[in-house]
DNA sequence: ACTGTCATGAAAAGAAATTTTCAGAGCGAG
DNA sequence: CTCGCTCTGAAAATTTCTTTTCATGACAGT
């Protein structure tokens, strides 16, 4: 039954090791496009890959399938449960019966932005913010609109778990001066600024520019004002079947932030973590104590 | 090219008029589970419908194809460009390549929690709670967690724009009595409460069960304490490839209730996004005159 | 250079799948 | 009831696909 548990794809991958050339050849060829690339009949897929028929038969059967037949029904399958997801479902339905279930034109508009959203941005933009994010010398500055708050809340409340010097600004903005006359070169200041950007915003951005902050902004794909200021922006997709923006692909990309720099200063996260966990339960067993 | 721009369930719908009663037995047969349905050779085909092949033959000729392998080959390309989406070809990169960067770690994870969630997600419960939150005198009262609070504020930031009644409750335990003191039957509790469930929840759930609350409950697959009180909950798949919960899908089913509660009130909720609008920009005017 | 081993594909053999043929069944019209 | 029509699937014919066989060539070890 080991063959029926894993996927094809994954069976072809633990066998790379003892192909010979003209099969790792065909194994790529199925891989790319997988697994549609094997929908068709052994002539059609060996053609593809350039080798002959027989490559494929010896192939399989080296993979553990009884024959090409055998192979393609466990393709088959793994095509069938691809594509009854509820998501997949949708896209075909979508097609169909544009007026379904609003958790499914949600979720369509949500995969479409992600995928928009991942394909515009710059790995390296990540990963350098993510070490900006983790270098302790520098104070970190949330700030957030009036729906993006929350946002900002969220990370400033992990980002607070993880390290130290930290800071939530108030999305109110009288409050803000005081912060931005803490401020030093090289702290970091991240906003977040969605459409109605708010014009102070982009003044705080200034502000904090002129004392040496480094400036984060998380906007949509217009661009916030402030995101000229910016050291690096995330332009994030935000439409949704809705009169309000979406924040979900927002909030994946907060997370995998948030990952990221614990990730890489892992070893004093956790003793933060486990110091935190005692001041709770201490905390606690004040107020209910017995 | 009438047959290439339909899609084969376009066909095939099209021509259910003038087929056979074998014929319809079939294409139901493909309908039914399509386009998978439709991966494996004729004879399958035909003894899935409990047809003959040649009535197979006729009707993909009655329909405009050239055979079934023509007929086939057109299933191919729908299945492919079905799974081809964004969402299933992510999936395909992660498999192959598990070492990736994190955003791709972290999409597939987003993506495996959104669609599990969605499968266990009864559409009806989705119905109920957004006609609950719909109900303006109902009375809503948000809380959150540590983590959650900033869920808890998005939700309710938007409920404040989009109708009357709605309390935040601070996420500091102290001062929830006040606010159990003033629910009234028929009010709703909308509680979030994800993993390390807070003692408090369950009790500030069954304080506002006994003032005739009912509860909301957005929880983790292992289910909140609080949940087993709740009229309606909502379980999310959370995991991520991180030391820490994703709020992710829990936000998505969020912003998709603010739609619908929006929706099913639009009339009502366009004066008071008029009226918000006029007041911001009073205030505005008011702190920045000239 | 020789030999043995392995990989590879052409081609043949074998097995299915696909299409066609055709006879019987069902059914409405006269 | 009979005729004519259509629908249907069994079975034959055909085509295509799949597997096996086998000759060739590459290559490592002797």
């Amino acid at each position: 039954m080991s063959v029926a548990a894993k996927t094809v794809s994954d069976v072809i991958h633990s066998h790379l090791g003892v192909l010979t050339r003209a099969e790792r050849q065909l194994a790529e060829s199925l891989l790319d496009n997988y697994p549609v690339s094997g929908l068709g009949s052994i002539t059609t897929i060996a053609e593809n890959a350039g080798v002959s028929t027989p490559t494929v038969v010896r192939m399989v059967q080296k993979l553990g399938y009884k024959g090409y037949p055998d192979f393609q029904q466990h393709l088959h399958q793994e095509v069938e449960a691809t594509i009854s997801n509820p998501i997949a479902k949708h896209d075909r339905w979508a097609q169909n019966a544009p007026g379904t279930h609003i958790l499914n034109r949600f979720a369509d508009a949500i995969m479409g932005n992600l995928r928009q959203t991942l394909t515009d941005l710059d790995t390296a933009t990540f990963d350098n913010v993510a070490a900006l994010l983790s270098d302790r010398k520098r104070t970190l500055y949330f700030v957030g609109g009036r729906i993006t708050g929350a946002l900002a809340e969220y990370f400033f409340t992990h980002m607070q778990v993880i390290r130290p010097n930290t800071a939530l600004l108030s999305s109110n903005s009288s409050s803000w001066p005081q912060y931005v006359l803490n401020m030093n070169p090289g702290d970091l200041l991240i906003i977040f600024d969605i459409r109605r950007y708010e014009q102070e915003m982009a003044s705080l951005a200034t502000a904090a520019r002129k004392r040496g902050a480094e400036i984060i902004v998380f906007t949509d794909q217009w661009g916030s004002p402030a995101a000229k200021l910016a050291r690096h922006a995330f332009r994030v997709q935000i439409e949704a079947p809705s009169a309000w923006d979406s924040s979900v692909v927002t909030l994946f990309i907060v997370e995998a932030l948030i990952e990221a720099v614990q990730n890489s200063t892992w070893d004093e996260t956790k003793e933060r973590m486990k110091t935190l966990e005692g001041l709770f339960e201490q905390t606690r067993l004040f107020r209910k104590p017995g």
